[in-house]
DNA sequence: CTACATGCAAATCCTTTGCATCCAC
DNA sequence: GTGGATGCAAAGGATTTGCATGTAG
């Protein structure tokens, strides 16, 4: 897998990007790790626990500038900060339940017919990559109907 | 229609909750407001305007309460801040074009498949209030595609 | 060598909170 | 009268910025 790094870091540099020891480790990190998303903190915190500290202001210049070329998506899931994901894998989105919080990762097919619609209507070319739809999970919904 | 506002007050008067003349105002201006979505600042200051200063920290708690008794829907469309919507008309959302700005109201019915299928897979309910949908309008899509 | 990226610290901006006072019910 | 709401000021937390220094190309 290293292989695919060095040559998307190869096509970023042929783009006129320069690629710095920092901009690769985020993306060495974002685009092998488990988790779906990564706060800026957590970013930072990931890194520094295998040896690299770097400074916060630069994670989030690094992170902008992925976002700029699209290799991540930010969203606000309604924490309170951004968060971050990388768009190498599968899309998939989330729905999260205002009342417990839980977060529910649904496939992208789910938007197929709705990138559909917008296109043959609107001639609006969607582009959604990591959406975040708020709203009652089944155990909430049923509690608030019977309880309150 | 200020007979409106009034039945609406004594309805959530009826609920327990207190009305108060901060309450009052900001549920007036949101209502009657032509602006689709507004920040606290804006409300803030629409309200200063016509004579009335609120503080900015009662703002926050009167729309978080709005937003809790399900009257006004919080949107974050990716300014550094959220905005909020009175959800008394019709309800309609946006696509946002990331090339030239252009703002496209798209209708509510539009989401209808998706919360049925989120209902129905998930048990989830979408409250899909005031979405915002980035991409490429159009010309902007067409430009795209022929120009880069 | 030169333009661009980084580190550091300070600043900004939005939002929340503690607490005394006030007021709707 | 009393619990919840407000105003004020201050805190909190995420994100951004200015500037000197470092470094990729």
């Amino acid at each position: 897998m290293p292989d695919e790094i060095e040559t998307l870091l190869e096509e970023l540099r042929s783009r006129g990007y320069r690629i710095t020891m920092q901009r690769r480790l985020v993306i060495e990190m974002l685009s092998a790790s488990t988790e779906s998303h990564h706060s800026c903190e957590a970013v930072t915190e990931a890194l520094a626990a295998q040896g690299a500290r770097i400074d916060h202001a630069t994670v989030y210049r690094v992170l902008q500038w992925l976002k700029d070329v699209g290799l991540i998506a930010q969203t606000d899931l309604g924490e309170g900060r951004d968060v971050y994901s990388w768009l190498g894998g599968e899309r998939h989105h989330h729905l999260i339940c205002l009342n417990c919080g839980r977060v529910i990762s649904v496939d992208d097919s789910l938007f197929d017919s709705l990138r559909r619609i917008l296109l043959k209507d609107y001639g609006f070319q969607a582009r959604i990559e990591h959406f975040a739809i708020f709203g009652l999970c089944q155990d909430c919904a049923e509690k608030t109907a019977s309880g309150e």
